[in-house]
DNA sequence: GGAACCAAGTTGGTAAATGCAACTATCAGG
DNA sequence: CCTGATAGTTGCATTTACCAACTTGGTTCC
């Protein structure tokens, strides 16, 4: 049987099988796989912190603080949605906001000790379900992984 | 200065491998990230074809047709949904719906030769977008990339 | 200094995606 | 026949997002 990407690619296009052509069509195909069930499983693992909440206080905690605009930028974002998110979180009670004393303009975005509370609980309720997945892989491929994933996000 | 993962880490845990837990969160957030942005990369690519939209076609096509019921199997959506995809879907023009001879509650779905022209443009232009980003990547990291993705993705 | 412009964040309006619940139609067992 | 389960549709509410307009603060250039 053919491969699947077959069905819809065109014929001249099919004399181009390098393995590095295979490779990154396996690299999209499977990174399209995981973004169809990214949102359902942070339902489940999370429900009361969403997926993206949840990243925003990580990347916060990441960074010693950052601005909405940074979020805006790493998650690919309008900084309206930005906005009211960081506004439920501070209304939660998951974060701090403080002028930046450099730019008036901005704010410097915090995680309080309940949000680092709430990540606490959530990063153990994935644990089940996202880190077992990783169980059987040797320290050296879980950092490599990391690592390709950190330069493939990097780009932007 | 501690690793930022034991802010929100219990004692108990601190004596595991800090480097893995590193790892570990980097991989959830980078992923994170990537489904966020793969949302809005392939909204911009094809707005006619979302994201969800161009998988459902995608899953018919390696099934030879499928049931809306699979669908909502296989992206862990709720059956209402998968009705109004597929219901926008049929209305593009995309897929044909056949009652299942078999079973007259269920329907089979199959991409119609227009949908899978859609989903042709669609997934050229979505993977020239991949090819620029991974350009400057040598073969054997992209192959190795490729591969840990499939790792991760074969546990479902 | 002041004008023009740019950047950060907020808010109003709107659209799309989704889940839940209620409903119809169909099937499978007893 | 009933009963219960399954496939799908539809009404309703919620979440999440974008765009545009606006406020405030910074930067550049004259």
């Amino acid at each position: 049987m053919q491969p699947i990407w077959m069905y819809y690619t065109t014929v001249n296009e099919k004399s181009q099988s390098s393995s590095r052509e295979e490779s990154l069509r396996s690299i999209q195909r499977e990174l399209t796989a995981f973004a169809r069930r990214a949102r359902s499983r942070a339902a489940e693992l999370h429900p009361e912190l969403s997926l993206v909440a949840f990243s925003m206080l990580d990347l916060m905690t990441e960074r010693g603080g950052c601005r909405g605009a940074d979020l805006a930028a790493y998650f690919m974002l309008d900084k309206s949605t930005v906005s009211r998110q960081v506004g439920a979180l501070e209304k939660l009670g998951y974060l701090v906001r403080e002028t930046d004393p450099e730019d008036h303009r901005g704010q410097i975005l915090r995680p309080s000790p309940t949000g680092l509370e709430a990540m606490r609980v959530a990063y153990e309720r994935r644990r089940a379900a996202f880190f077992d997945r990783l169980a059987d892989w040797d320290d050296a491929d879980i950092a490599q992984f990391a690592a390709y994933l950190e330069r493939y996000n990097s780009a932007f």
